[in-house]
DNA sequence: GATCAGGCTCTAA
DNA sequence: ATTAGAGCCTGAT
């Protein structure tokens, strides 16, 4: 299958991800039926095509922190108040999965 | 926390 | 076509 095709499988799976609530990228690998593509996932994101209705943001790494790399900053701080705005506490760049992570 | 190793795709040579 | 290096990860040490 396409790149193309992977991508949209795992964008499919993100916008559905209710507000309030977070993922992580193992998790939307996994129910986008690619279990061990945790990291296709990131880079998927950061391949983000420019018609996207994609909240990346709220989805996270498995500890529940925001993985962006050191050159993101901006994009982290865009993450943690897209976050913030809708009901989602992070900390230091690290949310509460208990509370908020998504389970379908 | 920090480190290691495992697993998988992409890009470039 | 094969090889090598790198990446917005994960789970265990």
């Amino acid at each position: 299958m396409s790149n193309h095709e992977l991508a949209q499988m795992i964008l499919n799976v993100i916008i559905q991800i209710p507000q309030g609530k977070v993922a992580s990228y193992g998790q939307v690998a996994k129910y986008a039926g690619l279990p061990k593509h945790a990291r296709l996932v990131g880079r998927v994101l950061g391949q983000l095509p420019e018609d996207h209705d994609i909240p990346w943001y709220r989805v996270v790494n498995s500890q529940g922190r925001i993985s962006l790399k050191k050159l993101d900053e901006k994009g982290m701080c865009i993450q943690t108040a897209k976050l913030l705005a809708e009901d989602v506490v992070v900390i230091d760049g690290k949310i509460n999965l208990k509370k908020y992570q998504w389970t379908p």
